[in-house]
DNA sequence: CCATTCCCACCTAGGTGCGAACAT
DNA sequence: ATGTTCGCACCTAGGTGGGAATGG
């Protein structure tokens, strides 16, 4: 189990900042425990969390572009990232570790908004793992253009731009799923492919009544992705690395950690 | 540890139907693990369910009164009522159980609406339990009259009326607190006093952005409670009884019923 | 051979009443 | 005497990866 040791890192605590004071009285979890790994301080870097804009740059006249995306907890995101994230998927829906998390700026205080997630295909290649040289390698080819991503609308959509910037936006209880048929509103991915997940921010429209939402309008949208969140979907854990990282930093997995493991 | 034994009940569950599939991906809960006890099904009692208008008859023109709530897990709340329902209430704060659970009828399935609970005294009296009696004496007056009642917002609001229709609103992650400095918007109640909830139905005022809500509205605002969700604040139980209900059938308090208990 | 599924021990997270200690 | 607080054991609820079994 070899494995690279530039592996310090920086206090994701201190890069992050803390909802300090619950937004209210809703009881629905924030500041998910991810972070509250303790790390060797270095010092803060705030690099690579930029956003870029979504693909088709639409209307570039109307709106200025002050809205700003950046991801949280971009440091442990790089750590996978370096090594080829894996993202477990099941028939009953697994959690991602690490979650998205963003921060967001420039938005219109007292306009309301949605803030949604969803995962699409980086290519339309099928992929398997070859062990003895630790790498994925193409093994073939799937066409994804036939499906619509799900969307994964932020449970306190709609919401007014000031309380969506003072939080930390967590999409932590987002579920991936290779179950097709899943009628839970989960993600569907397929197993073996390469994703990414997206954050979309979108000013809420009076005109429709989009209590909900099955797809995204064409204009109006900001949509934003990170290089370092890219993720391979598995059934099982392939990269030994992959693993270990999890079981080190997932707090559900604590129970696989070293020290005094019995059987 | 006398206790009267016409304990027996009604099929709960039978008269609640169940919320059987996910709204979509929210993974707030809902329907609380205290329908899941089973009871010795004797018949379907639908009697006092109703709610009652709230004491201001405010405008009697302009809407049609439609819109029913009708309280769920009423025989449960009657059990206890029978006793003489008490609620514990902490500094850190505690849930309520029974939990105040309704449907609601009589919306417009367009509209959007909020729905939100609040507590508030039924009289200006502190009372004390006296034992050898088994009963509640009052103990002294209260002004409450300065102290407006913190409002809960549940947590789907806003929503529409169609979507509020379809399920069972549960205010299960309510908590009521003794501490008049809480910051969690927690429910904060005087200790050994009567207290009932109340469930308020607002449809959506563009007018003000009322992204949040401190106090109702005079106008517009439909209330509704319920005589069996009356209860009594206490720090710890008084009367044995009460003790004994909760045990029996609170799915956390499993831990207390009779068989075998070491210790 | 490769990928998926299922059950499991082991965690996190947090809701119970108990009973001793504390406060008034 | 009466009311409150605190730590605790014991639950519910559910998120981990392991490893055996299953399936193509």
């Amino acid at each position: 189990m070899a494995l690279s040791s530039r592996a310090q890192a920086f206090s994701v605590e201190a890069l992050v900042g803390r909802t300090s004071k619950r937004k209210r009285q809703d009881p629905r979890k924030e500041a998910p425990p991810e972070l509250q790994e303790k790390e060797d301080g270095k010092e803060e870097e705030r690099s690579g969390a930029t956003g870029k804009k979504s693909e088709q740059p639409s209307e570039t006249l109307e709106e200025k572009d002050a809205i700003q995306v950046e991801l949280q907890g971009s440091e442990l995101w790089k750590r996978f990232h370096a090594i080829g994230t894996e993202m477990i998927i099941t028939k009953a829906g697994r959690r991602m570790f690490p979650s998205v998390r963003v921060k967001v700026k420039g938005l219109d205080p007292g306009k309301q908004y949605y803030v949604i997630m969803d995962v699409v295909p980086v290519d339309s290649k099928r992929y398997r793992y070859v062990y003895h040289s630790s790498q994925w390698m193409v093994a073939g080819n799937t066409d994804h253009s036939c499906i619509t991503p799900r969307l994964y609308v932020h449970p306190d959509s709609p919401c007014s731009g000031e309380a969506w910037m003072r939080q930390i936006i967590s999409f932590d209880r987002v579920k991936l799923t290779n179950n097709e048929m899943d009628d839970k509103d989960q993600i569907i991915l397929q197993s073996m492919h390469k994703y990414k997940p997206r954050v979309h921010v979108m000013e809420q429209d009076s005109r429709a009544s989009l209590s909900w939402i099955q797809s995204l309008p064409t204009e109006g949208v900001k949509t934003f992705s990170f290089e370092e969140t890219e993720f391979t979907t598995v059934t099982a854990y392939q990269n030994q690395q992959i693993t270990k990282l999890k079981i080190d930093r997932n707090p559900f997995a604590k129970g696989f950690r070293d020290p005094g493991r019995n059987k």
